[in-house]
DNA sequence: CTATGTATGTCGCCA
DNA sequence: TGGCGACGTACATAG
């Protein structure tokens, strides 16, 4: 990884065409061609950017450049589209190189498969005399996130780390086709998250549709065979 | 901007759980208190990070730490939530700061409003027979894309690069709505975007919604004064 | 490979 | 501040 501050202006061209007039920035080649470029604020994205693979060029500036000050010019080409980065070089204040090796990668936990793991092992938390039909249920419009049987007749259950009103949406879509099958209809809803914004459980209350909140760290105590992780 | 090298492992907790096992990395510490950690390869979005704002404090490694080969060890923690990063850096092997100063930002050309441009500019695209009413046509519900005259009656168009089932839903909303209104109903709706999802395209349809693909190269060229920025 | 759904999404707009 | 939609979305996974 190379990482290089400089006096810059930049260009991408490709889905759209992109400007950065001149400043001082972080540049940050990575060994596969990919290059960011970053400022000193904003979250995690870079200002403009490169992604891999692709190839960089480093050239001459041309006379017209040399005049406005450039020094050098970097042309980084995507390998496989035609979008391209072109980086115009005033000053160069910081240049090293660094040999990380490959990098063993992110482990995770506790996201929506594993709740949806927990749910289904845990059923009964939808209620007293619930069974699970089948996970994924597959429909026209999407996968069904859990398909169960509960003492009114078949559940479907739209799972949410954090429910808002699009998981609502969501699940009164599937209800709408599920219900026009005479096999499962009369089918109700239950719309489980590990929260519950307001306005989502307005609506789904408002149509008929049951909320239940979870407690992922409580579903995962219950789990004997919780993995932990750290 | 701090940039570091080092060997390290890093622990995120907030609204999921995550672990990097220790390896050489990049630490990116910013002025608005973000850290980013990156590797050498993969795109923009880094390992693990933690937005801003945030306050970052270097703590001395506790004994089992210690022992463990850890030198420092740092705590990142988010202002607003409790969102927080621990880094745990065996060895650093390189370390330097710099001054970058505010960044005059991006500017982007080619975007959505350029097709809606081009659509409204070359209404028949939806069809023979079709003229422009208007665009950005206000309900309030938000304001409909584009308002056209077919040789059925008023036609609502909805317009996305990519065509996906929230976008259906959309369009559905402003039909609800607009045909309420004894002068413009009846008032059918046209999906039109650069790529429609078949899930998309299978709802639209459901509800006699037409589906049109646009083909942005080939409206831009048609085009006369297709405007260049750089 | 394409297709689809999630994301620690981020970012910008507008009420 | 919160809701909503776009994004050069990225990313993983299933078919």
């Amino acid at each position: 990884m190379r990482l290089v501050i400089a006096t810059c202006s930049v260009t991408y061209s490709g889905r759209l065409n992109a400007h950065l007039t001149q400043a001082k920035r972080l540049l940050m080649v990575k060994a596969d061609g990919a290059v960011l470029i970053h400022s000193d604020g904003g979250s995690y994205k870079p200002l403009n950017w490169m992604s891999p693979p692709a190839t960089m060029r480093v050239h001459e500036p041309d006379a017209e450049q040399a005049e406005a000050g450039i020094t050098e010019v970097w042309t980084v080409q995507a390998d496989k589209t035609d979008d391209q980065l072109r980086i115009h070089i005033a000053e160069i204040h910081h240049d090293s190189t660094h040999e990380l090796g490959s990098d063993p990668g992110l482990v995770k936990d506790g996201v929506e498969a594993d709740l949806q793991r927990l749910l289904a092992e845990q059923i009964e938390r939808l209620g007293e005399g619930h069974t699970l039909i089948r996970r994924e249920h597959p429909t026209p419009i999407g996968p069904v996130d859990i398909l169960a049987k509960g003492p009114q007749g078949t559940v479907a259950v739209e799972l949410k780390r954090r429910g808002e009103i699009d998981g609502v949406e969501q699940l009164t879509r599937y209800l709408d086709l599920l219900n026009r099958d005479p096999l499962l209809a009369p089918v109700t809803g239950v719309f489980a998250a590990q929260q519950i914004k307001p306005q989502a459980r307005t609506l789904a209350e408002d149509r008929g549709i049951r909320c239940v909140v979870l407690d992922y760290d409580d579903m995962r105590g219950v789990d004997d065979a919780a993995p932990r992780l750290f």
